[in-house]
DNA sequence: GCAATAGTGTCTCTAAGACAGTATCAC
DNA sequence: GTGATACTGTCTTAGAGACACTATTGC
């Protein structure tokens, strides 16, 4: 083998964000759009180098408080791949990016970033059409992938409401993450039977039509036992 | 923010795996001596530094390679995780790595790895009761949590095997992997009831004892459906 | 015969899905 | 009242686990 590719290389890191939330019923995404080359004018994932002494998830806790201006210890934020194929970025062929998973309650617009980009909430069906800037196509891809893998076997769901939500609320983060129709009144009885998943504040929520729901809040478990089977999974 | 900690550092970044595989009914891992500083004579995961035109995937499979003479198109192999802590290698504050979990059969003796160190099994009860280099303590346990989750959805648990195995063997590896025993006769049904994890070659393998068992193969299903849950996860 | 493993049959229990029916609101 | 949503009850079916039982080998 030749010296030169035994070297230790140092490489360029960064951090990027699938930051999901749900908005007017559909899953969306937040992008930004990049003001300088390469790719100008695409759109891409939030994210950032890695700076001084701070691990990957302090620069992806930052990237999200400088991106949306919510305090990244209140959201969930997970590692979802590593992506290092030589020339992913033109920058630097030896760049490579921790992809973040975020998932936010229903916000107000994003402030503009603090590097002055425009970032925006994209419904994820358009986002996946477009041509997104380096390979954060197949990132974005495989970060839902991962969420609707984790809605299963996690209580994750409840990171997409408010602090309160109806089950109504919940069964909707299901229904649009999964782009799929759950029955009512079996979602709801799954939810509140799960143990840890959801517990009731008390309150009731009087909504436009129809009988006031209760409330609940996120419970202390983070493995839902039983899962909730996505339905499309036992047709693969 | 002070401006030094705003460059854009160069990091190096290593791949370290986790081999695990089953010898004597023991869930076992593959771990190096350190020949040199830091942690000289401590035990660590196999690994090294990404080197030339490689992903941290070639990386891997490179040292796979080097450590077992595997050659890992035939394995299982996947990232973990990446450890990033500031200070998590005392040879430079910002060494990164990137964990693989990699699964293989019951091998022979690993080849001792090119750069000359001693490669051995050690049972994971043993390495997880030992002091191991830098974090690898916490990437073993990571890694390991992880197999034992993805024995329950995908069919990982037939990378543990031979290209041909039969039922009892397939068996002993959620026993030994997972730390409990499993009624036979309805382990045997939901193996072969599962849609493409097993698919019978038709022989049969005498036993020392008993019945002779039937063989099979590996089916081309890679999720499994319906799962196989795993006793204790409905005890937490 | 005995001991061991392989595999089948059957029962019970739990959970999922279908869906009827009731409760409570706005109008 | 209608119409909407929230919830409860009940039935059927599928899968998990317990375990009795049969099958096939070496000794």
């Amino acid at each position: 083998m030749a010296h030169v590719s035994r070297a230790r290389q140092k490489v360029a890191v960064t951090a990027d964000l699938v930051i999901l939330t749900i908005r007017e019923g559909r899953l969306c995404v937040l992008l930004v759009e990049r003001a300088g080359e390469p790719f100008a004018g695409s759109l891409a994932l939030p994210g950032g180098f890695l700076r001084g002494a701070e691990s990957l998830e302090d620069a992806a806790a930052r990237e999200l408080a400088e991106e949306t201006g919510i305090a990244a210890a209140k959201l969930y934020l997970e590692q979802v791949g590593v992506y290092s194929e030589p020339g992913r970025d033109p920058r630097s062929p030896r760049t490579i990016t921790c992809a973040f998973l975020a998932v936010a309650p229903d916000l107000p617009l994003p402030v503009p970033g603090s590097d002055a980009r425009a970032a925006d909430w994209y419904p994820v069906t358009e986002a996946r059409a477009t041509r997104l800037a380096f390979d954060h196509d197949r990132i974005l891809g495989e970060a839902i992938e991962a969420a609707r893998d984790k809605l299963q076997f996690t209580s994750l769901a409840t990171a997409f409401c408010g602090e309160e939500f109806t089950i109504g609320e919940l069964r909707e983060v299901y229904e649009v993450v999964w782009d799929v129709e759950l029955d009512r009144p079996n979602f709801h009885r799954k939810v509140t039977d799960a143990d840890g998943f959801v517990v009731p504040t008390g309150g009731r929520r009087p909504a436009t039509t129809g009988r006031p729901a209760a409330v609940y809040r996120a419970g202390p478990a983070e493995l839902l036992i039983p899962p909730m089977m996505r339905p499309s999974a036992t047709k693969l």
